[in-house]
DNA sequence: CGATTAAAGTAAACGCCGTAAACATAGAGG
DNA sequence: CCTCTATGTTTACGGCGTTTACTTTAATCG
């Protein structure tokens, strides 16, 4: 009767809305899709989305978790392919931020959701690759989960600060902002401040 | 004829507008104000708000330096009754993290608007002390630059990490991060891994 | 001082949004 | 075959941002 092929009974419906919204971040344009709008393009009523999500945060956050996987791949595979050590480190920052410039719209929102602060229950594959490698860096384990802390929060900065505008989202400076050298003449170098 | 003492031509509406924006964005939901609501609190007609600021985009935008403005005066407080140095620099940093986690809605809306990358144009105190107190740490001012961008990205992604939940906002947590010494083993300390 | 005029407000309407309620259909399992 | 459940649909509601057309206020000027 209808024209499409598996018209009624979808089938994937909460898998098809997933793809038009990955699809529709990727657009042009830095906003999110609306529920409608997805409906629209996957060719389904509004309403026949709460028979997958029970509201559209929901299906945000299953964006924003794939979203998360697939960052986590991508770093993963750069990691190994830099061959891991501190040159694989730096390469997993480098690709955090390059993600967040490629793709804004998904970027933003998989870190703008109210999100509960469940601690560390979030299977993040990420985060896991983040752990490893600084604890493959650094002996002291809680010196390893503070430089990882510390890497995270710098290029989850450098690349929230590069999406806002706020500075240039320009090559030069990633690899300029990366190279955490220099930071050391805070406390490293000439502690001419420190404690007088 | 009105009940209210200044009916009509309400001469601050924009001022007005402003206030109340500031407040609902203190208000416990993280949520941002909709146009019509705060015309609402205002008391006054939703299409009102248009004789004073071309669309939401503005009212938001105007909110977000106002923010802004907030933020660095808080700063410049901070690291003065520090008294300047290395120490007036981290506390500038403490400072913008607590603002972040005491004003979750207004410093994610100062964040998160589309805002044009326009270089430098935009006279904000907030940085401005940031690179002056980075000029006075560091020599060199290219270096200078450098360290106050990436402390700038720290603080920011540290904020914004604990903000969305992803990382506790723990005062203790806080105090680990900002303190950066650690940081020199990618490449200031033990190099074992810098360069095979 | 009274007329004109620009600034600042209102009311009604539009299309979009997220969501709820009631109804319809397909396909599986007894 | 009949029923039940999963998965759709239609209709409706209130809220949103915004446009259009109208009204009122208060300042300017002859």
């Amino acid at each position: 009767m209808s024209t499409s092929p598996e018209a009624y009974h979808h089938g994937n419906l909460r898998d098809a809305l997933l793809a038009a919204g990955l699809a529709a971040l990727e657009g042009a344009a830095g906003k999110a899709p609306s529920l409608r709008e997805l409906a629209r393009v996957v060719g389904v009523s509004a309403t026949a989305v709460y028979r997958h999500f029970p509201d559209k945060q929901a299906l945000d956050a299953a964006l924003a978790r794939a979203g998360l996987d697939l960052l986590g791949k991508e770093q993963a595979a750069a990691a190994e392919r830099a061959g891991g050590g501190s040159q694989g480190f730096t390469e997993t920052g480098r690709t955090y931020v390059r993600f967040a410039l490629a793709h804004p719209a998904l970027f933003r929102l998989m870190f703008t959701q109210g999100h509960p602060v469940d601690g560390s229950a979030t299977p993040d594959e990420a985060y896991a690759l983040l752990t490893a490698n600084s604890r493959a860096l650094v002996g002291d384990p809680d010196g390893a989960e503070t430089l990882a802390l510390q890497s995270w929060a710098m290029v989850h900065g450098i690349a929230m600060l590069m999406l806002d505008g706020r500075i240039p989202a320009d090559d030069a400076l990633i690899e300029r902002l990366l190279d955490t050298g220099n930071l050391s003449a805070q406390s490293c170098g000439s502690s001419s401040e420190e404690s007088p």
